[in-house]
DNA sequence: ACAAGTACTTACCCTAAAGTATGTATTATG
DNA sequence: CATAATACATACTTTAGGGTAAGTACTTGT
């Protein structure tokens, strides 16, 4: 008889590891591969939203205003729109929202960096 | 006959946005939930393999060592192993994971902010 | 002889995220 | 009356990522 390996309890981990890591906190917020890009986008100046479409051809708009609507449920942007037709509506950054522009700005440092090669 | 919507053609449109935004050039290397929170693990020590895995209880071994895998490929980590046995493995940052530092810390930063109720 | 520790690997499954393709409300304009 | 523009919504499918569970190789310790 072999010893049965120990399932790791992931689920209770991973509670553990949001008290315990503060990266892990800001990835349950801006985690995946679409947000820091939109929020990168608003870090400049606050857009409409076909705006932000435009400044983002490679997302779909499904998946665009599904991340909008989550990001404003996190509190790091704000909607507003105007009661006219056609609609109007402008997505910016929150003061949470504000505080990740050292971040997705230390990233594009970075990316300058690397593309000119500096890390090698 | 209605117009047919003209499909997005989403697979040239990431290429172009590779090109023109820093953030998304980002993504493609530490974009997803776990990266960066490993790269925050090695950014304070070098660490063997096993010291990864108990620093980060809510990832999975094979998840774990397929994202140690990636970060190697694209440069950003070193891996070392000594031919003794048990097996020594030892992971750490190279200079374009270096580089990445500031941005882990600028996380850690706001996630600490965020928690004490300093955006609100 | 067997368990224990290290650093993996592999096969299989499952779900959440992303992509495709369309539809909708409203009003101004030709 | 059809069209265009804006800001969405929605049904449906596909894919990639993640999770589970177990196995492997080699040696030291009991």
């Amino acid at each position: 008889m072999t010893a049965v390996k120990k399932a790791s309890t992931i689920q209770e981990n991973k509670q553990i590891a949001l008290d315990l890591c503060p990266v892990t906190y800001v990835m349950e917020k801006i985690g995946g591969y679409w947000k820091p890009i939109i929020l990168y986008h608003l870090s400049k100046q606050s857009k409409r939203y076909s705006e932000v479409k435009r400044a983002i051809p490679a997302i779909t708009e499904k998946v665009l205003i599904q991340h909008l609507k989550q990001l404003e449920e996190d509190g790091l942007v704000i909607r507003e729109s105007k009661p006219v037709v056609p609609p109007f509506v402008t997505y910016s950054l929150s003061t949470a929202g504000k505080g990740l522009i050292p971040v997705i700005n230390a990233m594009a440092k970075w990316a300058i960096k690397e593309r000119q090669g500096a890390f090698m």
